[in-house]
DNA sequence: TTTTGAGTTGTTCGA
DNA sequence: GTCGAACAACTCAAA
């Protein structure tokens, strides 16, 4: 008798409670990586190479059992279920408007062998948090707390005795452009784990905002392939001796956002590429296929001539990843600055961040743009210039990524063009007035809200 | 039931 | 240079 484990974001053995509810389903696993076009077509190539990683570790930590086939779920997992003969097919709830339209899709295409749900990528489930008449939360501060009084389970134990069902052919794993990528895996993500726990957490909260130093966690790429459980690092904050700092308490906040803007994009779907907030639909937005300014182009290949954007698109581009601070900055640029609708800056990241999860991100740009849950007043755009001086104060994050500019000292780089010689190395010109266009902002906004 | 205070991430202006 | 006020409107939960 065997049981199908179909991972989709939980590429991991530890703390795994669909991996043991396939277990106790009594006879050996089969774990099955689908190679989905839908969702791989608009994978950039540092996306591609990450997944094929993770899929490589996975196979280490399944014990060469993991298979990997490619095609629509709803072909690929029946059509396996059959030739091996599955009794059911296991897998953590998915919560995404895509995950869950394909899950139903594929049970129905499973007819009598059942698609058992365990578990979820989420600490607590997303839609079990509620208000008292049973709505979903609005805001995050109450939602957080409600989220900490309900409490999560312990992590789920290894199954002991795991017996893995062999000799199904697998599809190559899926190709991966020549990308540097950090370590990824279960290993990988528990070795940085500890190594965070151990040497961030205390001070989270005092050096998470500046991308100049390495302070964040980098668990985000761990937390989007499942390589690591939330749960768990929950359990190891509480029982770690810095798990009572304000770092701690920040960390497990960040936690909580993620949480958040999953059960934000549970209640509603939609909300994943339209506006929240229904009563700012009449805004006017610029056309990013707009070639004749470029601006669009400018801002996805980090030539604004603001150094801070500039760095975090080329850091993005280079790295799959930017720093939280900077993401907020560069988001407000295209949203504030060259007034585009958010949905083209939340495809563009979704393309090239190897973290990318579209609940956080669409509704960390929907925050920004004054659209979403919780949103940003709408007065609130961000200065690039004075985001830059305060989060990167002796300019090195922004030397770190651009070259024209190396030749800049100090905080004097988010500024260039005060500079002598400071634009001499090719640095371009700022495609905009940050001034004009914030007043520009403010009163699309006011327009839009009448 | 009504009121009240607080709510991730900011900027600008004028004293 | 520093500091407080102003920049809306709405949700939530405690009082």
């Amino acid at each position: 008798m065997t049981a199908l484990l179909w991972l989709r974001r939980d590429l991991r053995l530890r703390d795994l409670p669909a991996l043991l509810a396939a277990h106790e389903a009594g006879g050996a696993v089969l774990p099955v990586f689908v190679a989905d076009p839908a969702l791989l077509a608009s994978a950039g190539s540092v996306r591609r190479a990450y997944l094929s990683a993770a899929l490589g570790a996975a196979r280490e930590s399944y014990d060469g059992a993991l298979v990997v086939r490619e095609g629509r779920p709803e072909d690929v997992i029946p059509a396996l279920a059959r030739e091996v003969g599955a009794t059911s097919v296991h897998v953590s709830r998915e919560t995404t408007p895509y995950g869950r339209r394909r899950d139903r899709r594929v049970e129905r295409a499973l007819g009598d062998v059942p698609l058992v749900a365990t578990g979820t990528p989420y600490a607590v489930g997303p839609g079990l948090v509620r208000k008292g008449d049973g709505t979903p939360f609005q805001v995050f501060t109450p939602f957080s707390r409600a989220w900490r009084e309900q409490g999560w389970p312990s992590p789920a134990p290894v199954p002991a005795g795991l017996r893995w069902h062999r000799g199904v052919e697998s599809a190559p794993l899926p190709a991966g452009d020549d990308v540097a990528v950090v370590p990824t895996g279960e290993a990988a993500a528990q070795a940085r784990w500890e190594e965070f726990l151990d040497d961030g957490l205390a001070h989270y909260d005092e050096t998470r905002d500046r991308p100049d130093l390495d302070a964040t966690s980098q668990m985000s790429v761990h937390l989007k392939y499942g390589t690591i459980h939330p749960r768990t690092m929950l359990a190891d904050v509480a029982a770690h001796p810095a798990g009572t700092t304000k770092g701690a308490e920040r960390f497990v906040a960040e936690l909580c956002w993620r949480e958040f803007y999953a059960d934000v994009l549970w209640h509603r779907p939609d909300s994943a590429w339209s506006d929240l907030r229904e009563d700012l639909r009449g805004m006017t937005y610029a056309d990013p296929a707009n070639a004749a300014a470029g601006h669009v182009r400018a801002w996805e290949e980090g030539r604004t001539g603001y150094p801070f954007v500039d760095a975090g698109m080329r850091q993005l581009l280079a790295e799959g990843w930017m720093h939280n601070r900077v993401r907020m900055v560069v988001a407000s640029f295209l949203a504030k600055d060259l007034h585009v609708w958010w949905p083209h800056g939340a495809r563009f990241f979704l393309q090239h961040l190897r973290d990318g999860d579209i609940a956080s991100n669409n509704h960390g740009w929907q925050w920004v743009a004054g659209t979403g849950t919780d949103a940003a007043p709408y007065f609130r755009v961000f200065n690039p210039i004075t985001q830059g001086e305060r989060f990167d104060p002796a300019g090195e994050y922004v030397r770190r990524y651009v070259p024209e500019l190396s030749h800049v000292p100090g905080a004097a780089v988010h500024q260039p063009w005060q500079v002598p010689d400071g634009l001499a190395h090719g640095y371009p010109e700022r495609i905009v007035d940050h001034g004009v266009e914030r007043a520009e902002a403010l009163r699309r906004y006011e327009a839009a809200r009448r």
